[in-house]
DNA sequence: CGTGAGCCCTCACGTCGCGTCAGGGTCAAG
DNA sequence: CTTGACCCTGACGCGACGTGAGGGCTCACG
């Protein structure tokens, strides 16, 4: 015989409820579908050894399966909770059946609800047991969502976009445009930038035109970036000075052939020249061309952000 | 020595792209945080064995840490994307350290947005690696992630609704309500009626009144309730008939009764009235006051709901 | 009254996407 | 030649269940 005893089922299986505190992150997972169609008699009243209906405080109650499919989780899930003592039953029939009164239910939802923002359960067991330190937990969880949200939005318009791309038929993998590219390039300067600033947009930005351009597209934008650094080499030779005409035009080159990776404005333009300079690596790539060339492009850049508005010493990246 | 050979990585350790299809899911996973602060020389260029800049096909590749750090991810992450295939970086020194280039960086910043998407990493791999039925399946992952957005949302309303309850300060726990309150009252019929309908949004909004509600507002509410049912017996005893001017004033009354717990259109009203009707629980309930005031209540409430120009013989719950 | 369908029970092991050591090599700087 | 910040490969752990296996309870039907 399995059947456990209705009263001390306090012989622990699993946790505890303990105490908890932070943690961040993303993300929206997948769980078992839960079949939502209905099921036979389910004991919504009357069939278990009790009366009917009455002041019998079992009257009512639900049998796992029963509360599942109302809660709309498995009935493995309500095993679980009731196992790691979230959720438990306040009463079992003389069979060992767990029954789930309305109040059991009740919190089987509020427990579904935090379950869906994502917060662990060990947190929500917190949350629903103790009403007062409560608030900062959820206010916590909703920035969480929030920010995760935003994320969210701009991935689906990345998505978007890529779909348009795609539907109009212009699309090379990334190993064509490998293929014909070679590698000694821009994206080293890209991710230079996202391990220095950390820019998320930019990046989904260049991932999505990386994406979405033709091998031919690939070729002009790389040409282009060679042949900018060519003329402000040449500019620097001819002993043009920054902030003259020439020297924010050229500026203004310069920002326009990164925009093929992705939108550059004045201000990040002017932290990408400082980029330039403080780092080795590329600061080499340009001196190569003619040594002083990077300091030389970051004072071109600063004038020429500080010819539109921007003050070069105050600006940041976003 | 640990150096594994550049060529030939390809003995799996683990799983290939399989085939996979659908499913469906809600919620907003807690992953690690990844410190998003600078390190020191992360070989962007020069320092490894290799030249530090040239036509050396691995020149501006970066090393675990720092493309993890690029992506925002960790480095066991990356480790497990190589170790399950998703994305394997495409070189490696003389010594074994894996080496990311840029293309690598572009893969694992798609992997990252599908990831935040919750997709499994199994069906991201099909997804990139789809040389055609990308399309349709990209459309796919657009609608799902369209699908999870609308979830956020309401996930994130939700919240803020939650937040705001409790920050009116307005609160007892369920333990506390049911000593309040005892438990043989109306939960079971919004189970019941989850059980036949499913009806999340009404749910959701349950769960949140029973969140923010006081213990007198829901000893107010049922005792409402309650009147309620009193009423229409007396009402019933006394001969009034359905569609009568008293009958549809006490049909909006039950309704209002009702909506204490979710609120409740004519229609929706007119299917729990079938629901009392055809569930023997409820019938008992109600019949118990009065025989035949189940079936009286379903036509009193469906004489109203034409009344206010809904066919009770159409209605159905949204 | 037996039988079978459809519930329910408790182990107990499997899965996914990593986190977290442990034990050991590598590399540039001091 | 050490130090410290990296890197490597196992290998085990974890959260939140999924998925049986092996068996008990109840009801409806025959």
């Amino acid at each position: 015989m399995t059947v456990p005893l209705p009263r001390d089922r306090g012989t622990r299986r699993e946790v505890d409820p303990p105490k908890v505190d932070l943690a961040t992150a993303t993300s929206i997972s997948r769980r078992k579908e839960v079949p939502t169609t209905g099921r036979l008699g389910d004991m919504a009243s009357g069939s278990l050894p009790s009366r009917p209906d009455a002041g019998d405080p079992d009257a009512g109650a639900l049998t796992v399966g029963a509360a599942a499919r109302a809660a709309g989780v498995t009935v493995r899930t309500l095993h679980h909770w009731d196992s790691v003592g979230l959720v438990r039953p306040s009463g079992r029939t003389t069979s060992g059946y767990r029954l789930y009164t309305p109040w059991d239910l009740a919190r089987v939802h509020r427990v579904v609800l935090y379950r869906d923002l994502d917060v662990p359960l060990e947190e929500i067991g917190a949350l629903l047991d103790a009403p007062e330190g409560a608030d900062a937990s959820l206010r916590r969880q909703r920035d969480l969502v929030r920010e995760r949200l935003h994320r969210l939005e701009r991935a689906a318009g990345a998505l978007d976009r890529l779909v348009e791309a795609r539907e109009r038929g212009i699309l090379l993998s990334a190993e064509e445009q490998v293929a014909l590219f070679g590698e000694s390039w821009q994206p080293s300067s890209a991710v230079g930038a996202r391990e220095r600033w950390g820019h998320t947009d930019q990046w989904a930005q260049y991932a999505e035109r990386a994406a979405s351009r033709t091998a031919a597209e690939w070729q002009a934008a790389a040409a282009e970036s060679d042949a900018v650094v060519t003329a402000l080499a040449d500019a620097m030779g001819r002993g043009v000075r920054p902030g003259s005409d020439a020297a924010d035009a050229l500026a203004e080159r310069h920002r326009a052939s990164l925009g093929a990776y992705f939108d550059v404005t004045h201000a990040m333009h002017v932290c990408v020249g400082r980029m330039y300079a403080e780092d080795p690596g590329f600061a080499e790539h340009h001196d190569a061309r003619r040594p002083g060339l990077t300091a030389w492009l970051r004072d071109v850049i600063d004038a020429n952000a500080r010819a539109h508005g921007v003050d070069p010493e105050t600006a940041t990246w976003e």
